[in-house]
DNA sequence: AGCCCGTCTCAGCGCGCTCTCAGGTTGGCG
DNA sequence: CGCCAACCTGAGAGCGCGCTGAGACGGGCT
């Protein structure tokens, strides 16, 4: 079992590294977010111990440029927070697990070794429709294989409309899922509607007059 | 996405409703089954996420009564109780999926989205009539397999002809259906016969002089 | 403070849909 | 065969839906 800890305090760092040893295992260290990320992209860990507060790249940073290039090693993340806020902030972004700082190096162990047993996180399955792909765990969207920034609210429709692209999707039902106001008397869906058209191609969003939008069903 | 969390204990709901919008959902909160059950019947969410010991109606109840009448909704029941017992009532009762508190968040989330994968409730039944196949919920008309395009007014006389094909449609009764005033004076359904015959072929549409129209019935 | 970005509102406009009208065609009936 | 009512159809006017560009507004970042 190959692990990488990736903690910037050296003290900490030593600690955990003659601890992890200890306990039977490989361990990595890195000392900030950069040469985190490449020993973890370059070498294939069961595991990684992530550290937020990092100089250079945050420890948020670090989980979602992997799990963005499809690197979906487990990562438990540690943090002198406490907040849940900042606990779902990193749940969210593809981390495993969360600890908060000061832990006994038990829980860790513990912790540590459950996810070893679930295993690499399945990839998350993506949308798809024509040319478009769209992975709504890493909020990343590829035409072609062509990555394409998309704005919040321009993701939220596009995945809507890609989960239902069987069918018509209504203005009314868009203002309901995607906006939570459905009084909204405003024209935002259309507006966005054409955002997307200037992003993805005209013909990608097919205008149902009287009745809603639905994807080009190439 | 639009989701529904019934959830009774505050700080849990508020913890709940941030977690869920930062990872890109819109939430509603209900704080007892009534409401949850009012909510959930008249908007029309994506899942919804239901604890069980709830005051009022328990969430057993709440998705019973859902289920009864007609909502299908992806349903993820959470609850304090660990036993076996209570897990294969709730998904007995039509739950998706059950979660046992405490659980982790990013399993909520996994576990959500593989819900949303999913989809909810079966899509009704297109409706056909020699090669004539019309899909209601995508707005989509196909003949002999090949796709025509109707408007708005066309696609609803035509549904409503294939919905009563076994008997003769008056004009009045056209009127009354497809068009919502009934003291139109004009020839409208005569002119919109016309278009569908054009578009469909001349056959598909009998007049039946005195009484109305009928599918033809090849 | 200044800037950029994302979101949303507003007004103008083009165009497709809807419906009316007038004249033509068909069918039933004496 | 002639008449009338029922029905069909082409032309076109009105209108409302949806598209678009401009800009206001607020939040985050420098």
């Amino acid at each position: 079992m190959r692990l990488l800890v990736v903690e910037d305090e050296h003290r900490m760092a030593a600690a955990l590294q003659r601890g992890l040893t200890h306990a039977g295992f490989t361990v990595d260290v890195a000392a900030d977010g950069v040469r985190g990320l490449e020993l973890a992209t370059s070498v294939r860990y069961d595991a990684i111990v992530l550290d937020i507060m990092l100089p250079g790249i945050s420890g948020y940073e670090v989980t979602k440029r992997l799990r963005a290039k499809g690197v979906w090693t487990p990562i438990l993340i540690t943090s002198a927070k406490d907040g849940d806020y900042d606990q779902a902030d990193g749940l969210d972004l593809g981390a495993d697990d969360y600890l908060t700082k000061p832990y006994s190096f038990v829980v860790l162990l513990a912790r540590l070794r459950a996810l070893l047993r679930r295993g690499a996180a399945p990839r998350p399955s993506v949308l798809s429709a024509g040319a478009l792909r769209l992975d709504p765990a890493a909020r990343e969207l590829t035409i072609d294989g062509a990555a394409v920034e998309l704005t919040g609210k321009e993701f939220a429709m596009l995945e809507y409309l890609l989960r239902h692209q069987d069918r018509i999707v209504s203005k009314a039902e868009l203002l309901q899922h995607v906006w939570s106001d459905p009084e909204t008397a405003g024209n935002a869906v259309e507006v966005y509607a054409g955002y997307l058209r200037k992003k993805l191609g005209r013909d990608v969003i097919v205008t149902v007059r009287g009745a809603g939008y639905r994807l080009n069903p190439l």
